[in-house]
DNA sequence: ATTATGATCGTCT
DNA sequence: GACGATCATAATG
């Protein structure tokens, strides 16, 4: 997709306002901003609404989810195990719940005062799994419903990775690697899919999306996964 | 290196 | 009252 190669602005609204499965991969590489603190997204998981039995959705609408059939580009955000806050960004129409669950990152500013913050923590590991994500962000309940589109604490900048999803699906025999996508400085963007982490149902979908070769990617289960057939 | 366990609380049954 | 889209620490091989 062409349109939003200003590193500056956030991708806008249309952005978010597709099928959760192309904006999950897509989301790769870009830069979420809060405050001072800046973090290159390097995994992500789609959640799904009705269709998707592990997303918080699937029962139908909630005080808690109704965020998520709301506008596409809102943030929603929720607690894990009593103790973590996590960030989805919505996606898809408005009256559809869909969600990207934003995992791991590189920290790419505001390094000092975290490093300062969490000194026992290497770099990598600073924002690498969703609740140290959504701590080294300083995300909590308040930016429940924010926008990342503009207007608003939370902004998602860069370069879009254009058309990874479409590459996962026309690997015929895994889902490993796919390439693409040089984007100033000759940096490839190598997606890998895989299961999702720490969910029951639903859990062979391989609606985990992360770069390949990135440290601060969180070890799950499961790396890549072999493609299952179909029938 | 891998595995077990406690923490902690909002949400839904 | 049970259950997590998790993490840090302790115990064990």
């Amino acid at each position: 997709m062409g349109g939003w190669l200003s590193t500056e602005s956030p991708y806008p609204v249309p952005f978010y306002d597709r099928p959760v499965l192309d904006v999950a991969p897509e989301l790769l590489g870009a830069t979420i901003w809060h405050g001072p603190v800046a973090v290159r997204i390097t995994e992500v998981e789609a959640y799904g609404g009705a269709d998707d039995p592990a997303s918080h959705a699937f029962r139908g609408l909630t005080p808690r989810n109704a965020v998520m059939f709301g506008q596409p580009g809102s943030v929603y955000v929720y607690l894990s195990y009593g103790v973590h806050w996590c960030l989805n960004i919505v996606c898809s129409p408005a009256g559809q719940a869909a969600a990207v669950l934003v995992r791991s990152g590189k920290v790419i500013a505001g390094l000092d005062g975290l490093r300062a913050r969490w000194p026992r923590l290497a770099e990598r590991d600073l924002a690498r799994g969703p609740g140290r994500l959504g701590r080294v962000l300083s995300v909590g309940p308040d930016l429940n419903g924010t926008p990342v589109t503009g207007g608003g604490p939370l902004r998602v900048t860069g370069v879009p990775t254009p058309g990874a999803q479409a590459a996962v699906d026309a690997q015929p025999t895994t889902y490993l690697a796919w390439q693409r996508s040089t984007h100033g400085r000759g940096s490839a963007r190598i997606v890998q899919t895989g299961p999702r982490v720490g969910i029951r149902l639903a859990a062979e979908r391989p609606w985990r999306f992360w770069l390949a070769e990135e440290p601060s990617v969180s070890r799950g289960p499961a790396r890549s996964v072999p493609h299952p057939h179909e029938g």
